[in-house]
DNA sequence: CGCAAGTACGTACTACGAGTATGTAAATGG
DNA sequence: CCATTTACATACTCGTAGTACGTACTTGCG
């Protein structure tokens, strides 16, 4: 088997263009990123990014589902050391914001998502990874009491919008780093609306 | 003086170009929205767009301070009534919900704004403006007491996410109208996180 | 008043990037 | 082993942002 079978070549070959693409787009933006360039820097040209896409908006629908897949790990590992729902949704929330610290998951997750895939497209594939997991944690903190009943997924989304928010607010602070309690701070204050410790 | 002054002409044609860009850019996006087509909707060329702006950014710049601009006049309005800072910004969140059930007021100032102009531009102009407002509004509402000490510029932009969101989210809803009583109350909670009432 | 300088555009062009059409070598299935 | 499909590359078209330049009108100044 000198040449590799089909099915694992279109697969690395995908799996680089995404690779090169999360990176430009993460560092330059959508807009300022030619597919062109994606595909020589997969070592490729744009044929096959259209063989593997429909098009430049597919490709980055790829990359911001992958970038969801990722910051979605983070918060499990993140949280899975939790004693009750509320903690988790505390220490995801917190993870969320230290990912952010990142410029290109935010450029991706926060900027370009939404304007490039439109917020319904968007919403679909977050209500599957990061608001997913804030809103079982809150529903998991409903069970555990100490949170009031409501609409969990309502919430989830708005926590999120506020924790972007945050993310901005810390990403061009002079010292992320020392203002990060502060923000984790506000943003408990703020879960604690919901009636929680 | 049958030819007017070059001053109102200048003027003139600016504020149409904005006008025209404004509509265009609310309905169909920034990316989707051609200069010429802007330009031929205020009657005008491209040439007169490049004469009294920088750029397609420089248009879609002057396009998002107008909204910010106007959606700031319709929250002093709807705030104004208000017997104390803590009703005031109660009152300016139900506001900006409603004001953002407009499509062309969340495609510019939720959806296009940050990607096109940057985060940081975006909320330099924010801070002047929608921001603004909610910040001075939470000040207010801790001189009246009933609300915790802490930063009020923080509060107000991670406020101004989840009311965002909490926008998207009536957006997407079959029957906004009725939802909005749900969504108003779960943003009502979450202001009272900060001790109000 | 008359003229030089500036202003407010219009027109014609360039540059570049998204998307398409087509070709081709390799792989797969029968 | 041959027909078909797959995985690309190459060469194009087309639309659009931005530029260069021309021109009519206006304004300030002697």
């Amino acid at each position: 088997m000198a040449r590799r079978r089909q099915a694992e070549r279109s697969q690395a070959t995908t799996a680089e263009l995404v690779e090169a693409a999360a990176k430009s787009f993460g560092r330059d933006g959508y807009a300022a990123v030619s597919i062109d360039e994606v595909a020589a820097a997969a070592g490729v040209t744009k044929g096959a990014v259209y063989h593997h896409f429909a098009g430049k908006t597919a490709l980055f629908a790829a990359v911001f589902t992958r970038a969801q897949e990722q910051l979605a790990e983070r918060l499990v590992a993140e949280a899975s050391g939790a004693r009750d729902g509320w903690e988790a949704v505390r220490l995801g929330a917190h993870a969320f914001l230290r990912a952010c610290m990142d410029p290109a998951v935010r450029q991706i997750i926060v900027l370009d998502g939404p304007a490039v895939l439109g917020r319904d497209a968007v919403r679909e594939i977050e209500d599957e990874h990061v608001t997913a997991l804030l809103t079982a944690g809150l529903r998991r903190a409903e069970r555990d009491g100490g949170l009031r009943p409501g609409d969990a997924a309502l919430r989830g989304r708005l926590l999120l919008g506020a924790l972007c928010e945050a993310a901005l607010v810390l990403a061009r602070s002079a010292e992320p780093e020392r203002e990060f309690a502060a923000v984790a701070a506000e943003v408990d204050m703020l879960l604690g609306a919901y009636g929680g410790e």
